[in-house]
DNA sequence: GAAAAATGTAAAACACGCTTGACATGAAAT
DNA sequence: ATTTCATGTCAAGCGTGTTTTACATTTTTC
């Protein structure tokens, strides 16, 4: 599943390390979930969508084929 | 968190065994969801969501305190 | 009232999200 | 040039989402 954190991070100009500690997570998470090793868990899904002001459907994009 | 399956099951008379397949997930990982055993994944998430034609937010119900 | 369908419990095992800690590299700042 | 900051890798470990199997209870249907 791609998402687009970093991009969104990018726009505002926030570093892995600010968008960590604002979700508590670790920025290993972080840096996992934009290159794509793993996906976010729901709740974390949640709070990123939140601290972005948005959707968790605008910042992560289930293609069609996703099992 | 709270989520709204249970009630959108009935709704329209689905089956936890239809929805299971449906979303091709075993029938115990609905029941343990609806139960509040434990969070889906976003994946997961995102097929119920699908399947019954509308947004994450609109089934999972985030409470302010969750960590 | 018996049969069938729907919902539930329990426990073991596996897969994956997330943490921790240590270290490497490149860009920015002074 | 050196320090600092941002991004990245690797590996071990923990907690939890999910599966599997087997069985029990409730609800529906005929």
């Amino acid at each position: 599943m791609e998402n687009r954190i970093a991009a969104l991070r990018k726009e505002r100009r926030i570093s892995q390390a600010e968008l960590a500690e604002a979700v508590a997570v670790t920025r290993q998470t972080i840096i996992s979930l934009e290159n794509g090793r793993y996906n976010a868990s729901l709740l974390l899904a949640h709070k990123i969508a939140k601290y972005f002001e948005t959707t968790i459907e605008d910042i992560f994009l289930f293609e069609e084929e996703e099992s």
